[in-house]
DNA sequence: AATGAATGAGTGTTCATTCAT
DNA sequence: CATGAATGAACACTCATTCAT
């Protein structure tokens, strides 16, 4: 479906290794001997192809963030309810996530820091476009009455994502936890059980009716 | 307060530092040479006391798992509302997390993908333990009538430590989209803002009535 | 003036890029990705025309001292007094040398020591050919009774190159220490006052009368 | 009978292993692996020990001109006359020299060039310690009338070591000129015939009276 | 005739670890 | 008990060269 012109078969077999990984592995924890055997290409190709190990990783983010900028986007233009266009946000975020673990993955973890001076400003692009579309459809619902006023837009991604990537990043212990002993079914709840959760976390923070006096909440701010 | 018996000054010295450069520059990235030059201790140090880098890792596990084990317990047997027991616990854990940032981001993102063959049973025992006491709070305001039924309980974990973490492990980019342009202004977010999210998360999750009819959810099920 | 049949266009730029890269940076100094990036040739080439990176030497030694060989020739027979001649030929052959610096210090300092087995019998054959037209040209000196009798031809050349070379491979010092501040002074210097002095130094040791008992240069034959 | 208290005896053979290699093949073209083989050590042992490959030349300098530095100085006090100071003292130069080959070749023909970023004060200040002496001498001799008036003193130096430095790196062609089939009659041709030839070179142009119509110095002004 | 793709050998350097003292 | 010295293995990377086209 989607083109990468810019990268030959090759160095798109060595970028998918390096991929899966860095993801594995983390990017310090990853030779380029590890991805050249697994990828069955010579030692000096990765730097032939790619310039060195860490431009290896800049162009893996450019070759992944390429594809996944503009598959969120029209939705807000649909014809749904405020909460059905949510719910269909938080599905196609999970999933669209679900599928790049990856690379979705190392940018989060392995770059998010700093750290690495790599050009994330594709990350950050595509963070600002997936928050435009959640506000326009946001404040769409509070236009029509049906979302609450009060609500920090930019606090519901991290609740989506970070729920997602935590449940992703303890595999092992909530595959024993909820007796997910194989890959399919682990699979298989992300896309039905833990997104309909997260749906209806992000659906009950917008319609539910704070109580006004909420002591814990004031409280914590005086440690 | 906590007791350390198994460890002397140097080892104590030894394991705060790794603590503090395992969280910043993931296990990989740092060197024992770092640790050594910063712990200003002699680099064979380490091997001598610990065995290894690997066992070095594994005893910092043991050293600050034992501190955070029993330090949310006693919360269950309080006299207070369901809903205000799960909101003091929501903040005790946020704060318990976000006062151990460094060894929760090792156990979470360096341990938790299992390819390391460390032993953490600690941290499991630990989770379940949390999970224990979470389970006991809601069970009662279930009957007390006052939360839903419908709850999975396994998952409101993943959403409480999730946000969090995915808010701290992007800091940078949620410094900038909310002008927290310093470290107390991003810290006192953590505390006040983000905290309260979270709690307002639960809370609505707890009570809020699910709409019966959830097209998108039961959709999301056949992809 | 100097044809150099042997070569075409693009191999004569490798050549000329060669001989300057060498020349700064030595042999190994140099590798053969510098030389194509400064040629704009591919890198192929190199090995495609010349056959290897020591090829390129060998057939750079050739194609520069093609052209040195005869350039210093038919002074001999000038109509000139010995002196003048002597003094012709220095200024000759320090501004030949000084013109070909690249080439004179590959071959000199780069190649001279016999590490690489390079044909050097065309260097050896200018020699010879320059030691030639010296020893004439003194003996004519000798014969008319200018010049003393007891003088090693063999080492006046070393005197003549090796002040020249001494001057020439610490270029900075000098600079330094006889305020040449600019490449035009300093070449200049050469072409004035250095070759001058080399002239100096040669028609005195030609000239000058020995005193008979030189107890120095005795009591250094035992050491 | 120098002494090097700072290195060890490990270091001092890596360091003379480094220098015959690096006078051999040149900086560029040795490598740790060949130092490290032929000083029978482990290669990580050259970084251990001096840091770097660099700084393993840079510590050679040091180790080697720490010896150098005073070993003319205090002729220019010796109760002689100039001329026999200057012979003595152009014996003991290229004595020094000769014996120092190694690293005056490497200080010389690797270095001189300024490509190195590594600090050649030392070196600088040798030099001018040297050309110190060197002009005391010369100046006692022109107050009591034996030397000429017009000499350039900074140009002696270069025809001092330049004649040598010829001669040496030409080694194998003036072996071949001049039947010396061995390295024994190499050497004492140094020792004797060539230093001779350069105490005369030195004393002609100290003493000969120059001829008032030099023609050929004026018409190089003009090239 | 000319070159982009590819490679194995080699580079300097850093790694965690061991060991004699 | 503690550590400076030492090491083999691995690191990312560059080298000159080859080869199919």
């Amino acid at each position: 479906m989607s083109i990468t012109p810019d990268f030959n078969e090759k160095q798109i077999q060595i970028l998918q290794v390096a991929e899966s990984l860095f993801a594995e592995k983390g990017f310090e924890g990853t030779s380029i001997r590890t991805i050249a055997k697994e990828a069955k290409i010579n030692i000096a190709m990765i730097s032939y192809y790619f310039g060195s190990k860490e431009k290896l990783l800049e162009a893996l983010v450019l070759f992944r963030t390429k594809d996944l900028r503009f598959q969120i986007g029209n939705l807000a233009a649909e014809d749904l309810e405020p909460l059905e266009k949510i719910n269909e946000l938080v599905y196609l975020y999970i999933n669209l996530v679900n599928c790049n673990k990856g690379i979705y993955r190392i940018l989060h973890f392995e770059l998010a820091n700093g750290s690495k001076d790599i050009k994330l400003q594709v990350l950050s692009e595509v963070r600002k476009e997936h928050l435009k579309y959640l506000t326009i459809i946001i404040e769409e619902g509070q236009r029509k009455g049906v979302f609450r006023k009060d609500i920090i837009i930019e606090l519901l991604i991290p609740t989506i994502l970070g729920t997602f990537f935590h449940f992703y990043m303890n595999k092992s212990y909530y595959q024993n936890l909820l007796d997910l002993n194989s890959e399919e079914k682990y699979n298989e709840y992300i896309k039905t059980t833990l997104t309909n959760h997260i749906q209806q976390t992000i659906k009950a923070l917008l319609i539910y009716e704070i109580c006004p006096n909420n002591k814990f909440a004031k409280a914590n701010t005086n440690e």
